[in-house]
DNA sequence: GTTAGCACTCAACGAGTGAGAGTGCTAACC
DNA sequence: GGTTAGCACTCTCACTCGTTGAGTGCTAAC
């Protein structure tokens, strides 16, 4: 076949199967892999000298690599690209471990602000991979209550419900002493005319309370610190990333000097790299592979990010994911991700139906 | 003199400059120290013969250790257990860094539940050690304010702002449909009987409720929750602990092959390990440093842990300190610790007084 | 009591070596 | 024609074995 030469065009069956069979070796046993295990530990019906051929024309393709002359195989990120998207076996987790997982969640079901935590956690054990989980952040915010609590002559605590549920908190310095019944006549105040009223409508709102002349002076300092914090909150495209499991990828062979991992680790702090992250893959709507070098940031050229979005498209959306290696089991960090982000789904949505 | 054979008593001056020679240089190489780099590198005015005299009796003394015959000493627990307790010179932030870490302070000034995050990514920073902060736990928990706000048909968000100020959510689950009119009223119910009530006063007030044939079903399932989570918050010796610069402590030479590493950071998931190391330094008041196998657990027999409460005795506690391996420059930690936990006792008796 | 000198010890380093795994090429095979 | 056996070649890895050098402990002189 003059197919198998041309480096574009599709493989033949045979190749594929080569290919596939070289990442599920390497990805157990992380080393180079060579064509006699290869045709040792597969059944591929053919000899050693023609998986070498094969391995070569796949290498010439761009979807192996060759570390030194006598050694085996390594995939690239073009070969574990082409796995992801049409070699790959489809996996879903065992039922016993969706139990397991759905137990884990009803132990903190009315926990909300704990659910993304405990998908990073989960995700985690079921891949032995870092599991990375961003709160389901809502779309427009939205204030429901205010309230102001003394918590000594000098401090005020700002606390303010949203109407998704979620709570915003701050300290409110108090200029002079203001006695408690002091206070719940200004929240009184401020619920009245800033209460159910969203970001956009703050500003215009707080502009009238400021012309009238016998608000007190602490309503309105209140009412600005209320729509910073509501404002600060809607800007934010990641309010926060909880990560577990990092050992597990510190572990893996490919980072013993750790100084990469080091760059990835600092990168994962970065809100604004996350944002935009986050932004992309909620756009998409399914699980989303980036292997290596298909990330943008320099930093995570050495490992892959499986993540998907959950949560309602316009009402409140976070992200879900898991981060290893390149050389990561991924049918089974696909299924995990999917199965977690389903369930994700399925709770916010019995939050906000 | 014949006090210099004797195991038990007091080092004579000499021994002591020895030894803490030995143990600084040993802190900033990593290498066992051996007796000639002591004399060209520290001004001791003796001949390395008489430096390895010395040492061999801080030796048998219990102070130093040998790795093989031909190598240097390496300090032992005890050793720095000595150091720590009058041979290191005390040592004080320089005032620029003091500026720069109240500088971090102002920009989150209000975040109160941001502060002892802050304290461990500052402590990390300065010391080159992981940071370790818990927040200010108040010791006896009291309602202030309750609040119920529907978030969609099937469940509503439960408010409980407690009387320091802090704030604590969780979903409620609604059998029927409610309207937030009817959540209104209960709120309105709750706050009365309820608001301003500590634990222990609450299961006497919740049965007062109970006993009362028009008491909705809601509220009362609402006031059983509100005391759940009180009684689960108050038991917690340990809220939360926020640990910063784990990498720090990774990169240290003595812990390349991370087995033990991974050890410590799955201790300091434990709450309860935490939680009796809280309330044992939230009793003295002071700096405590533990030193390697001075550590109860196990896993942290390599490390060592220098920790500070701040907070007011009585009213709210906290800890913040470091963790590092036993070669750590301990007079930098501890006078980092010492600055960090009275600049968060400052900002607690700001918020209580 | 201190110090110079010396024999001794032991980890670390580097060179040399053999084994083993793996490739690529060629020629025979079907 | 593709496939396979055979073989020379390459390169890493693990091992050995001196050598080096830092460091000790002891002894005798100061």
């Amino acid at each position: 076949m003059a197919r198998r030469k041309d480096r574009r065009g599709p493989l033949e069956p045979r190749s594929q199967a080569i290919l596939r069979a070289v990442i599920e070796e390497y990805v157990t046993s992380a080393a180079p892999v060579g064509s006699q295990a290869l045709v040792e530990r597969y059944e591929l019906g053919v000899s050693s000298a023609t998986v070498r051929n094969v391995m070569a024309e796949l290498e010439a393709a761009g979807y192996l690599s060759h570390p030194h002359t006598s050694a085996g195989r390594v995939p690239t990120d073009a070969g574990y690209r082409l796995y992801v998207e049409s070699l790959a076996p489809s996996f879903s987790l065992a039922p016993v471990e969706q139990l397991m997982i759905r137990h884990q969640f009803g132990q903190v079901e009315f926990a909300s602000e704990q659910w993304f935590r405990l998908a990073a956690t989960t995700l985690a054990g079921a891949t032995r991979a870092a599991g990375l989980a961003t709160p389901a952040k809502p779309r427009s915010c939205r204030v429901r209550r205010i309230d102001l609590v003394a918590t000594s002559t000098r401090a005020a605590s700002l606390v303010v419900v949203l109407a998704e549920g979620s709570v915003k908190q701050e300290l409110l310095p108090l200029e002079v002493p203001v006695e408690q019944r002091e206070l719940d006549l200004i929240v009184q105040l401020l619920n009245e005319r800033l209460g159910d009223c969203s970001v956009r409508q703050l500003p215009r709102r707080i502009e009238e309370l400021q012309t009238q002349p016998e608000t007190p002076r602490l309503a309105l300092r209140a009412a600005l610190r209320v729509e910073r914090m509501m404002r600060e909150f809607d800007a934010a495209a990641v309010e926060d990333v909880f990560s577990d499991g990092l050992l597990y990828v510190m572990e893996a062979p490919e980072f013993s000097q750790s100084q990469t991992l080091r760059r990835v680790f600092n990168a994962l702090q970065d809100r604004d790299y996350l944002g935009g992250l986050v932004r992309r893959i909620a756009g998409r709507g399914e699980v989303q592979v980036l292997i290596g070098a298909e990330n943008e940031a320099q930093e995570m050229h050495n490992v892959s990010l499986i993540l998907a979005p959950y949560g309602q498209p316009g009402r409140a959306m976070g992200v879900v994911g898991v981060l290893g290696p390149t050389r990561m089991a991924y049918p089974q960090a696909i299924g995990s991700v999917r199965y977690v982000s389903g369930l994700m789904n399925e709770l916010v949505e019995q939050l906000y139906r």
